[in-house]
This record gives C-alpha cells, sequence and structure tokens, in this order.
DNA sequence: CGCACTTTTGAGCGGAATCAATATCTGTGG
DNA sequence: CCACAGATATTGATTCCGCTCAAAAGTGCG
C-alpha cells in the first residue's frame, strides 16, 4: 500500500465527514469533489487577503483557520475561526466576487479547496441536492454569527468565557476536564477579546474551581459556571 | 376597482421585489407564493419568540422587524433589524426547529409569512431554483452578519455611526441630507449601543458638521467621515 | 394645550483595551 | 539532559469607552 493512496483515504473520509457534505447523496458529493483540490498549510499561512477576487471556497478538513478584518491602523478583529468539518467563503457561491476578508491557517491545516464557478455550475444543472446542501452549510453559519453577536453584546468577558468552556465540556459531568483545541491567542480572539482579558477571565474563572494547567482545563462545578 | 384588490396587487408587487425573489423564474415564483399568506404588524407585535417550535419564516414587505436575544436578567441585544426587501428566519428551512431570537414589529409593518414545511418541500422536487435562491438569501445575510461582528469589533461608537451615516448617504455628493428610517433608539440597538451612546455619537459627530434635526440628517462633509 | 414618549445631557462607574514588564512554555541544538 | 532563544501567556498600572441611573428637554399626537 503506498502512502499517497493511505493518504488519499485520508482525505477522502475527512471530505466525507465535512458540513457540507453531511447530508448529501453520493453522487451529488461526487460532483463536489470533482472541484475539489487540496492544500496543506502551515501555521500562519494566508489563504487569502480580503480584496482578493474570488476564485474557489474552502472546507477545513483538520487544524484551524481564522477569519479576520484589519483597519485602517492594522488592528485586527476575528470573525470566526474554521475548524475541522466548517467551510468559509461558501456565501460567495451566489454572489460576491471578492473576499471581503482575510483567511489565515492558525495551525497545520489541510484544506479541501473547491473552485467558485465550476461549483456554481454544477448546482445549476444537477435536481437541487447541491444547492440545498450549501444553504444548510450557510444556514448554519448564519445561525453560530448571530449568537455571537448576541453573545458579545449580552455577556462580559468572563460570561463568554465560561460558555465556551461549558460548550468544550458538553456530556461530561463535574467535574469535567478537557483540552483546549487551540492556542489561547486564539481563542481570545475567537471571543472578541485580547489576550490578557481571556487570562483575566480564566484568573477570575479560578475562584469558581477553573483551573489551567497550559492547554487543560479542569472544571470542578458545571453548575457553578452555567450560573453565570 | 375595489379596494382588496388594489390591495393585493401592491402585495403582489413588494414580494416581488424582495431579495428572496429578485432572482427567481416566474414559476418558482409563484411555487413559493403558494406557500405565503400576508400578515399586518403594528409597532411593538410580537412575530414570535425565541423557543417557540419554528413553523414559518417570514419577508417584511414594508416597515421593520427588530431581532434580538434576552440574557436571563432581560437585558436585551439586537441581533438584526429587517427593512423592506429582507427576510429572516429562512435560516430554519434546512434545519433547526425552534426559533432562536425573538422577532418583534418595530413600526407598523406588512409581512409575508411562509410555511417552512411546505417550502422545504417544494424545494426538494424542484430543479433547483428554488434552493439557489434561499442559499442566495442566506449567503447575503451571512456576510452582514459577519460585517457587523467585524464592525463592533473594531470600531468605536463614533465610527459605527459615521459609517452607518455615509451607507445611508450613499450616492449623494457633500453636502448629503436623508432622513433615518427609523426611530434613533431602535438604530441605537441595531450598532449596538445604548441609545445614550447614540446621542453622543451624534454629538461628538456635530463637532466634524454632522446635523441632526429629529429624524433629519445633514452631512457637510463626508470625507470627514471617511477620515475617521 | 397637555400628556406620553423619545431623546438628550450629566455624573459616576465598571469592563476591557493598551502598554509595559515578567513569567512560562516549546522546541532546538549543544 | 540541559541551556537557550523565541514565542506565548500572565500580571500590573493606567486609560478610555460605553453602560447605568437620574433628570431635563424636546417631539408629536390627540
Amino acid at each position: 500500500m503506498n502512502r499517497t493512496l493511505l493518504l488519499n483515504e485520508r482525505k477522502k473520509t475527512l471530505f466525507v465527514e465535512t458540513k457540507l457534505t453531511a447530508n448529501m447523496d453520493m453522487a451529488t458529493m461526487n460532483k463536489l469533489m470533482e472541484c475539489a483540490t487540496f492544500a496543506n498549510c502551515y501555521p500562519r499561512d494566508v489563504v487569502f487577503r480580503q480584496g482578493d477576487p474570488a476564485t474557489h471556497f474552502y472546507s477545513v478538513l483538520s487544524g484551524y483557520v481564522r477569519l479576520y478584518r484589519q483597519n485602517s491602523e492594522g488592528r485586527e478583529a476575528d470573525i470566526r475561526v474554521c475548524g475541522p468539518g466548517d467551510s468559509f467563503a461558501d456565501d460567495l457561491i451566489f454572489g460576491g466576487d471578492t473576499y471581503e476578508y482575510h483567511a489565515q491557517a492558525a495551525d497545520k491545516a489541510m484544506l479541501a479547496r473547491y473552485d467558485i464557478n465550476r461549483v456554481r455550475n454544477a448546482s445549476l444543472v444537477d435536481d437541487g441536492m447541491l444547492a440545498r446542501a450549501i444553504a444548510g452549510s450557510l444556514a448554519g453559519q448564519l445561525q453560530e454569527t448571530m449568537d455571537c453577536i448576541a453573545n458579545d453584546r449580552l455577556n462580559t468577558a468572563v460570561q463568554r468565557v465560561a460558555l465556551y468552556l461549558l460548550e468544550q465540556a458538553e456530556g461530561q459531568e463535574s467535574p469535567a476536564s478537557f483540552r483546549l483545541s487551540f492556542q489561547k491567542s486564539l481563542l481570545a480572539g475567537k471571543l472578541g477579546l485580547a489576550p490578557e482579558a481571556l487570562s483575566r477571565a480564566f484568573a477570575t474563572l479560578k475562584g469558581l474551581g477553573v483551573h489551567v494547567h497550559g492547554r487543560i482545563i479542569e472544571i470542578e462545578d458545571m453548575d457553578a459556571l452555567r450560573a453565570l
């Protein structure tokens, strides 16, 4: 068994597990696969830049990608952090000809890279399955993004961090423990905080039984966090 | 010509001018129309509540609808303000069975009200046009919503207000003038501000040649705002 | 003309950003 | 295995933005 074949099998598996392909039949998945190439990224690699003409959209197979915008002084604000299974820039399939944000690998990452025009054309000639899958993906992203706005506007830094920890510990009983899936500086950005603010939020949460050792988090009492 | 007929013609016109129907052919539009009823709302009418089972999605034909979420203490945060042509809760067509936010008329409003199940089923049997139209609508909303996050995180109150005014004055030369399309308290919510903060932002902008008389806005020099 | 609602203004406070310094972690090579 | 360098994270001090509460002023409608 050669190495390339193994790699392709792995890619294929990850491709199938993507949110975009989750509810597709085989035929549609194959159509989509034909529009795809694969790309490996190293940390800090730029996937595309705001203002670039939009040619491709992406699914994350492994690793993380950070979507962000910059203001005139160069300060950056994260819009979304995409992990395995997430897709991004697919909002440009049905309109929009330039990327509206920067995309940068936040880790070693493997991406599926779809040609926008080919996917759009494919969606024009199939029975609607492809368009429905895209719509489903966009709907999920829209919900997440609206959640994010509400969360930003309604909750303080400590509350947002507590909420994130609870989401990560989903399904565990108190006491829960897990490993953060990415760096704290990236997490800070995702939550709309400066890294210092995240640090201070963790310090506050220590008083409620949250222990942080590097990337390992231990939560003594999940209900104490829920009560915030 | 009777009154009801006139009214229906008006509804039909507004229906056609909706973002959702913008790129549809007649056949698809008719299919969609068959899933619709119409509703008139008075200011502060509740369209649906967070947690309600999702049965319908909506297009705004006239007036404004506010989408918002509440925290445990009852404080409210606006997620989106929908005006003529906008649709909302269409993110639930392909997944999600409860509304994730409150929707409230912010004005006398006329809405098209679509049965989610019927539209979903219609989208399963057509050639994909319906699904593509929905995907296009969701893509637009997603872009707006991501813009909102970036804007919130990157700009101060004064900058956000200035940006909003520039958008509203789109296409005019300096000096520009126009009327706000809704109350200041609603605008404040849309921009993620307390009403007092909006007021103070206007006060600050007075120094840059922005004059506010009730809902009438006059901008002496648009470039001065762009420079913020 | 008066009442209710919306908006503005003022004062004080609190949360998070910024800047700066220190501590901790990670991976590399001696 | 340890020492070291560079990156990452924490802590402290300060500033500033925007929220809250309270009161006054403005607006519009019957």
